[in-house]
RNA sequence: GAUCGUGUAGCUCAGUUGGUUAGAGCGCGUCGUUGACAUCGACGAGGUCACUGGUUCGAGUCCAGUCACGAUCACCA
């Protein structure tokens, strides 16, 4: 008899099983023959089951982590969650595609070799594009794959045999399609419009790119020809070309259409009162002064109103050329400068000194976001999100929990153009042409005032145009969101829609991300299936929330309270951790988590292990037979046995339910429960007096029963904690219709049976 | 400012079609265990389910309002 020792240490099993698993093919489904031959499918209308045909298949494809990153607790967090429901399915037969990848992350990914470029003294800029470019690819080869490693250290049971990268080859084809489709349909375009410039990443930005930080500063009252105006930055009072008042608003009723000389600290200018909504009438004095070049809300009424565009700072947050004395300084050095011109020139009124205010900063580097007007690309979400709202409202995609639906909603009814072009060179470049002789400048930006941009004869295709030499490849590249949009199906071989995977697994069956990307990744993934594949990307959406402490308070650095999860796995064991972060949490709700509960867990797993050497310590006492233990075989069972396997049936069948339902918390808590304080403490206990006295057929008839419920549960189990559970498989006495490795087992139902 | 969420035991949280004495883990108290168990078991204390009102035979659960906290969106007028 094997010594089998009384406490189960994670770290002797967990790497051995999870190289078992991966060898064993259990990670990759099998595909049916698409086009079948008339032979297979006359069988197959025979009625001969086939496995893979019987069942619908289920995927999940992985949201990509970025390829530079470090495996937190948060990817341990969406590992667990959609690792339960693959082995879920694949214990339920059904071909179960989990599809793993990585993300090229544009800013963060050429911010961190950019900096690591220049502590060796050198920098992006000083090696030029190509260059630059290539030291990111080794970064990539370097470090790429460690995340993936971290993964598998977290038990994910993805295929890496169908692992994906968003700058591969098959996905840069998949991302320049549906740029050239987007374009075609007139639904990408390019424009030149006030951006959300960040000058430290020296790129434009989207809306939902930007944060607001609040912060005390100066609110300053102008004199501003006949009306007075306040303002946090009076040096975008030099590219002001207009004040706006609201329609309604009788003090300013006659003063609308006319045109009025200011006295500014460059000299006069003439700006126009115009009435637009934008303008509140409750706030202040009701007037706006109007900078289209350094707002995004000015550029609008400018638009509305056929406003000239001035723009007074530069790409480097610094004064332009025509602001005179100020030229070359940064905006906040001009804004000191300017106060006190105007204060000598009496123009301003008074000075709030703590007034409360949001600046914008970029959500990457948290510098301060200047906006500048810029030529970019952008794509016209309107068309786009009536149809994804659409397939939410008729539930053709689901969101768990569905509140974020209002949410979601929300977002799509007053969603903005989304600009989708970067000033990077890390990414997919925007596969856009312009003819050399027609537009060699075509990306000059900054162009004073409202200078209508010419559109240069370009060329948009997903290869290079046929003759190379005269055109010239726009040197942006797009916003790493853009090829994210499309990695339900750019993984599974689009736009090649006759690729196998992509017509056996697409749609997906289960999207299962953090509720903080649901407007980033989430309604364009939706937007972009629903407009490229004519189908959504998923059915169900789950949402989770952010792994906080265990006071609640977010995981900081400075805090010292981050969890790292491979210490974690390597100190309680991989299934603990994945227990603590599953259980007692809900869909869409920030989950604590501390070392007390994973402690917890680590102690389930020891217990779980200890039942299993009690009931095979029993059987290898006696010289029982274990093919003798089937309960199919004729048993003695007492009314308190049959009770028992009654009672587990039903947890069984409670267990499918909830995992159906997306309740992996109740599932698992009850499974806790039921193993710790049902089975253990009473049926085992009960059990005790039996087996050391009960007769030889009194004896077989308990052990059938512990037998029989300590397996189910192992199933039952498997995809919460599948490392314990798949090491107790491995020692416990197999009949022969079970299978090898409890991964590959079947789902434990006992439909009709009763 | 708009919207959404949360408020249940000392702490972290479950409680999804309203139904008997409101649950778990950790913590706490008493006792017992070292022949499955880096422990484990038995028993126990601890709750006006934020507050107020309503619907109902019946409300932690549904409705209205109040308070507190949090998040998202909008905003540098």
């Amino acid at each position: 008899m094997k010594e089998i020792p009384p406490a189960y240490n994670p770290q002797d099993h967990e790497a051995q099983i999870y190289s078992i698993w991966e060898k064993s093919g259990a990670f990759t489904p099998e595909v049916p023959n698409e086009t079948p031959t008339s032979a297979e499918a006359s069988e197959r209308d025979s009625g001969s089951p086939s496995a893979n045909t019987a069942k619908k298949p289920f995927a999940i494809s992985m949201p990509p982590p970025n390829v530079t990153g470090k495996l937190h607790i948060g990817h341990a967090l969406f590992i667990t969650i959609q690792d339960i429901m693959t082995r879920y399915h694949r214990m339920k037969g059904e071909p179960t595609l989990w599809l793993p990848g990585t993300d090229h992350a544009g800013i963060a990914t050429q911010s961190v070799v950019d900096k690591a470029l220049q502590k060796k003294g050198t920098s992006r800029r000083e090696l030029g594009r190509e260059k630059f470019v290539e030291e990111v690819w080794k970064w990539k080869q370097q470090y790429g794959d460690e995340i993936t490693r971290q993964l598998r250290s977290v038990g994910a049971s993805c295929d890496w045999s169908r692992e994906r990268f968003t700058l591969d080859e098959g996905l840069s084809r998949a991302v320049s399609e549906a740029f050239k489709r987007l374009y075609d349909k007139g639904l990408i375009y390019q424009g030149l419009r006030t951006v959300n410039w960040c000058p430290k990443c020296h790129t434009a930005i989207a809306d939902d790119e930007v944060e607001y930080k609040k912060e005390t500063g100066k609110f300053y009252h102008i004199k501003y020809g006949p009306f007075t105006l306040a303002t946090a930055r009076p040096e975008t009072k030099l590219g002001d070309t207009a004040v706006a008042v609201h329609p309604s608003d009788k003090r300013y009723k006659e003063m609308v259409g006319k045109k009025y000389m200011i006295k500014g600290v460059l000299g006069d200018f003439e700006i126009e009162v115009v009435a637009d909504n934008a303008a509140d009438p409750k706030f202040g004095t009701g007037a706006i002064k109007v900078t289209p070049a350094h707002s995004l809300i000015d550029f609008e009424i400018a638009q509305r109103h056929n406003l000239p565009i001035k723009q007074v700072i530069d790409e480097n947050g610094r004064m332009m050329q025509n602001t005179g004395k100020y030229a070359g300084m940064k905006t906040r050095e001009a804004r000191e400068a300017i106060v006190e011109d105007m204060q000598k020139m009496g123009l301003i009124e008074k000075i709030d000194e703590n007034y409360q205010h949001n600046i914008a900063v970029c959500y990457r580097c948290g510098g301060q976001i200047e906006p500048i007007p810029s030529k970019q690309w952008f794509v016209k979400m309107r068309p786009l999100a009536e149809k994804a709202k659409k397939a939410v409202e008729s539930g053709e995609v689901k969101i768990v929990p569905k509140r974020f639906e209002k949410v979601y909603f929300q977002w799509m009814d007053n969603i903005r153009d989304w600009c989708i072009s970067r000033q990077l060179w890390w990414g997919h470049r925007i596969p856009v042409w312009y003819y050399k002789q027609e537009d060699q400048k075509s990306k000059v930006k900054n162009q004073n005032d409202n200078e209508k941009i010419e559109n240069p004869k370009i060329y948009v295709g997903t290869t290079p145009p046929p003759d190379p030499e005269n055109w010239i490849q726009d040197e942006d590249v797009l916003d790493t969101w853009f090829s994210s949009a499309l990695w339900p199906f750019s993984t599974l071989g689009w736009p090649d829609e006759q690729a196998s995977d992509y017509k056996y697994f697409y749609p997906t069956s289960v999207m299962e991300t953090g509720y903080d990307i649901l407007f980033f990744w989430v309604a364009r993934m939706v937007m972009m299936g629903l407009e490229l594949t004519d189908k959504p990307p998923f059915k169900t959406v789950y949402l989770h929330g952010l792994v906080r402490d265990e006071q609640n308070r977010k995981m900081s650095k400075s805090l010292g309270n981050v969890l790292d999860p491979l210490d974690v796995s390597a100190k309680f064991g991989t299934d603990a951790m994945r227990m603590a972060l599953v259980v007692g949490t809900t869909a869409g709700n920030d989950i604590a988590v501390g070392e007390g509960k994973i402690k917890g867990y680590r102690n389930f797993s020891n217990k779980l292990w200890n039942i299993a050497r009690f009931v095979i310590s029993n059987i290898e006492d006696g010289s029982i037979q274990i093919n003798d233990l089937e309960l199919s075989k004729d048993l003695k069972l007492s009314k308190q046995d049959e009770q028992d396997i009654k009672k587990f049936k039903e947890i069984a069948k409670k267990t499918t339910e909830y995992l159906d339902k997306f309740q992996f918390s109740r599932a698992g808590e009850m499974l806790y429960d039921f193993t710790w304080h049902e089975f253990a403490d009473k049926i085992i206990e009960q059990a005790k007096d039996r087996l050391n006295n009960g007769s030889e057929e009194d004896k077989r008839a308990v052990l059938a029963k512990l037998l029989f419920i300590l397996k189910g549960i192992l199933g039952l189990l498997h995809p919460f904690i599948p490392f314990v559970t798949e090491a107790i498989w491995q020692i416990i006495p197999k009949t022969s219709g079970e299978s090898e490795l409890l991964i590959s087992h079947a789902w434990p139902t006992y439909e009709g049976e009763d």
